[in-house]
DNA sequence: TCGGAAGTGGAGATTGTCTCCACTTTCATT
DNA sequence: AATGAAAGTGGAGACAATCTCCACTTCCGA
């Protein structure tokens, strides 16, 4: 993956304004104040004129999807590994525990998290997609291994997931998101059909 | 509490001014565009000067905030309705299916409620702590009744509602609210303390 | 009827977002 | 290594939304 991705022969001294940017912003994502700060301001303290800036991320929210991706790529590999070296449910269960434990770290990530859930409908689109894909891959999973239901989708719990992202301010924030989880495994785990070879998705 | 509640005598013009805006907002608020709109169009549309509209609201969100609160009235009476005539885990599960029908249908109100969330820490407090209080005892009558886990509390389920809340924009909205109701639901009921062994929860 | 306190409105200051284009840098070609 | 044109840059200023300020109007108790 290194620095590129796509099909996209970017120019060499493009490519490091992009990188500077890019690292700025991470920084100041992480510190919670992506959203405190003037767009322009980018530009300025990334050392780039602020057409630059708006060349590469022409929006506020294109800026905080990017940063956003890197965070995402890592919960996902989280996920993978965990897919390959645990039991199915084992796997979703710690792989929720982490992501609270992940946002608890970094709350900035949490703070962006939201208000880009509810501004920019398209600007998680391709990162978010990677994150829901690990959820349900693990679900299905277990729902394949009987432990779990399978009558709930796994878009369910990534509403959950929603919900403990967007709340990232309240008071008791992390045993409240402990809370959650462990309603929504005990939920999921609750009316599973173990060894049952099909289980119909009737209502 | 009709339309004063609070310790402040209002002049009589001043009153219906804000009467007006209110009224206005209210009926922009149903139709999901409040966010689309010029702030100081609010007083255009209500015929008040702008200056009128900041006096009485001093941010889009204290204006939100307002109407959001006339909403979430509503909300509660039926909650509390629900707690005097029905057992109280049925009332709980009655609620939170309202809940998601509600929104379902003032989808406004989900769109604003996810744009709050996020935006103004302090422009949900007082609405949103009333919800949060009809949710707080409905769930403490069922726990008392024991037929509630007592260890996940009541906020973990307001950070669930949060959820479908702020993800009120996904395709299949409608069936993952309902999941993560069914989940939040039947989370809650496992661990429950007393004697009853197991029934199955009414869906 | 009158005085002053409360409230009004809207012109324009302020602040953040974004566009535009003359100039600079890169790189494939020879 | 020199060259030309495509790719990229930067920042001045157009534009748009928010909010302030205060001369004026309205209300209401005495």
């Amino acid at each position: 993956m290194s620095t590129r991705g796509s099909a996209k022969p970017l120019r060499a001294d493009a490519q490091r304004n992009r990188q500077a940017l890019l690292a700025k912003a991470r920084e100041i994502f992480d510190a919670g104040e992506f959203f405190d700060l003037r767009f322009d301001d980018f530009a300025r303290l990334a050392g780039v004129g602020t057409g630059t800036l708006y060349r590469h991320f022409p929006t506020r929210e294109a800026l905080a999807e990017a940063v956003y991706r890197e965070e995402v790529v890592a919960l996902c590999d989280r996920a993978r590994r965990l897919q390959a070296t645990s039991p199915p449910l084992e796997a979703l269960a710690t792989f929720l525990r982490d992501f609270v434990d992940y946002l608890h770290e970094h709350h900035g990530l949490a703070r962006t998290l939201a208000t880009l859930m509810t501004t920019g409908s398209e600007a998680l689109a391709d990162g978010s997609r990677a994150l829901e894909e690990a959820v349900t891959d693990l679900v299905a999973a277990a729902v394949e291994e009987g432990t779990v239901r399978g009558d709930v989708g796994a878009g369910a719990v990534m509403m959950a997931l929603h919900g403990i992202g967007a709340a990232h301010d309240r008071p008791g924030w992390r045993a409240e998101a402990d809370g959650v989880i462990t309603l929504v495994l005990d939920g999921l785990v609750q009316g599973a059909q173990p060894s049952s070879p099909n289980d119909s998705p009737a209502r």
